[in-house]
Parts: structure tokens; C-alpha cells; sequence
DNA sequence: AAGACGAAAGTGGTTGA
DNA sequence: TCAACAACTTTCGTCTT
């Protein structure tokens, strides 16, 4: 029998949505098996151009893509009642006031101005950021989006446009699997203090509470990838990397833990086996989290896969 | 000396009575 | 509204390599 057609397993075709890209090696992975698909697809499949540097160049100022971009598009304007609008209570007479000053404002179309003016300045961010990150044309048009809505709900009134961009852009990239971290998308908008971030983690909470958006868990294996590139380590440890997540969850240890310790974990052990350590500090820090998670999440793993030592 | 380890206390958020 | 709870972090003393 012939060795390529032997292996049932192996044949099973990646799912397009498994398969993710890097852009550095221009090689393509599949997220099911580890399995490096060489080169290809450079060309103008939909997923892939937003990657390619004409598309980066094409990031239009201002008055871009229908979509988002347009003065005096989808504006419906819409305040609800008075308690709506953070998600709060509104508190205090002062607030109640200010309130319906806002809602005056509207009517005499004046907020409005400012209001457009708020959310050009927070996509002319989004458009930066997305820059940096390489982010995906669709990606950016969701983060807008996202602007564009909290912005109408009044949900950026008071907040920063820097702390509320930093939770649209991490929102737009986990709806669409993008592996990041809230801390560096803060760090690339130079909210660097701690309570920045906090107010950063609390933006992004309370927009998916008022917006009503359900948002998914980003999968380990994405970030498998991403923090073993990051460690230079070979393929063959990201291959098995990615076994490990999948042997942990069918284990029943991934729910409730962050993917990106998970997956942090999964590499560290991948390394010992593969004799190509790196410490758990190493690890810990390309993953975003401590050594004591990375640890807490490989003594776990090890236990329950009866993963012996290196 | 550096890395790994585990205990203990603290943080900020969620859930459920 | 409050208390219990889970996940993660910080810190620190003690082994191990």
C-alpha cells in the first residue's frame, strides 16, 4: 500500500478554519495536527490578503470602506432611558442631570458633531493598531464596528478613547481567533500603568455585557504556535504541543483556564520531551503569564496524561 | 547561581443565595 | 447585596541541577 494514501488519519484535509498563517515564514499551519503546509497561497485567496502589504497599504484615512467609515453612516441615534447607558445605575443627581443634558444635546444635534468626532479619531487608533498587528481587513471592520456601537450606547462617554479602543480591537480579534493578549494591545497604546489596564479588562467586560455580544474563548492551540515561534522551537514540538492541549481538554482541564497558560504549558512540556528546554520563566513571559501558571498548568497536565518526567 | 518547586496571601471578577 | 468561589499573581523559603 502506498505511504501516501496509508494513513486515514493523516489524509482527514485541515478545515479552513484550522489552518492559520505566518505571515514571517509564509508557511502555513494546520491547528488540528501541527502539520506545516508549506509555502502556496500567496495569492489571492480572501483569507490571506489582508496579510498582503498591498492590503496594509490600502488602510485608507477617514472615508474608507462604506462600512465604517462614513460620517453620517448608521447613525441611529439612541439613548434608551436614563438608567441605560454604562450598564449602571445612573447615581447622584449631578449624573441624572448631565444625563439628560446629553439627551438635549442630541436633539439639538450638537453632541452629535462631537460624537462622530470621538469615533473618527478612535478608527483613525483602531486603523494604527491594526497596523502594528497586522490585523486582518475584516478584523479592524469589526473593532469599528464595535466603537461604533458602544459609542452610540454612550458607553464611551467618560472613558478614554485609547482604554475603550484597546477593548474593541481585543474583542474584534477574539471573535475572529486572533491569539493576543489584553496586555499587549494595551502596550502598543501605551496604556503601560496598571490601573490602565484594569480600566482596559473593565471596558472590554462591560461592552460585552451592554452590547450583548457573546465572545469565544480563544482556542490554546492558536497560541501554541505563536508563543513557539516566539521561542524559536522546532516544528516537531509545536506537532506535539498541540497534542497535548487536545489530549488535556478531551481530560476535561481546559474549561474555565486561561488559553493562553494552557497553551504555555503545553509547550513547556513539549520542550522537555523534545530535549530542547526552555524554563518556565522563558515560556511564562512570550505567554503573558507567571511561572507559578505555567507550572500550576503542566503539574495538572503531566498528572492526568501520565506524563512522566522529560 | 539559576531554575524548579510549593505554600501562602492578595487581586479582581463571577456566581448564587 | 454579600459571601463563597475560581483563576491568576506576588512573594518567598527551600530544594535540585
Amino acid at each position: 500500500m502506498s505511504e501516501i494514501h496509508g494513513d486515514r488519519e493523516e489524509r482527514e484535509p485541515c478545515p479552513p478554519d484550522k489552518i492559520i498563517y505566518d505571515p514571517q515564514r509564509g508557511v502555513r499551519i494546520c491547528l488540528e495536527t501541527g502539520e506545516v503546509l508549506e509555502e502556496q497561497i500567496i495569492g489571492d485567496e480572501a483569507e490571506w490578503r489582508a496579510y498582503t502589504p498591498e492590503e496594509k497599504s490600502r488602510r485608507a484615512r477617514v472615508g474608507g470602506p462604506v462600512s465604517y467609515a462614513k460620517p453620517h453612516m448608521g447613525i441611529d441615534v439612541y439613548i434608551g432611558t436614563l438608567r441605560e447607558g454604562s450598564g449602571r445605575k445612573i447615581r447622584g443627581l449631578s449624573k441624572r442631570i448631565e444625563a439628560i443634558r446629553v439627551q438635549r444635546g442630541f436633539r439639538m444635534g450638537r453632541t452629535l458633531g462631537s460624537l462622530e468626532k470621538n469615533i473618527n479619531q478612535a478608527i483613525q487608533l483602531i486603523d494604527e493598531i491594526a497596523a502594528k498587528l497586522e490585523l486582518p481587513m475584516a478584523v479592524k471592520e469589526e473593532a469599528a464596528k464595535l466603537y461604533r456601537e458602544a459609542a452610540h450606547r454612550g458607553l464611551t462617554r467618560g472613558r478614554s478613547i485609547e482604554s475603550m479602543v484597546a477593548a474593541v480591537v481585543y474583542a474584534a480579534c477574539r471573535s475572529h481567533q486572533i491569539p493576543c493578549t489584553l496586555d499587549e494591545i494595551s502596550r502598543l497604546l501605551k496604556l503601560r500603568e496598571a490601573d490602565a489596564k484594569r480600566e482596559v479588562a473593565r471596558n472590554y467586560r462591560l461592552m460585552v455585557r451592554d452590547l450583548d455580544i457573546r465572545i469565544p474563548v480563544i482556542e490554546p492551540e492558536r497560541f501554541v504556535y505563536r508563543i513557539a515561534s516566539a521561542l524559536k522551537l522546532p516544528d516537531p514540538v509545536i506537532v506535539d504541543a498541540i497534542k497535548i492541549v487536545k489530549e488535556s481538554r478531551r481530560k476535561g482541564l481546559t474549561a474555565g483556564k486561561d488559553p493562553s497558560g494552557l497553551a504555555a504549558a503545553a509547550v513547556y512540556l513539549a520542550s522537555l520531551k523534545h530535549g530542547v528546554r526552555k524554563t518556565q520563566k522563558e515560556v511564562a513571559n512570550v505567554a503573558g503569564v507567571t511561572e507559578v501558571t505555567v507550572r500550576n498548568r503542566y503539574k495538572e497536565i503531566a498528572k492526568a496524561l501520565n506524563i512522566n518526567n522529560v
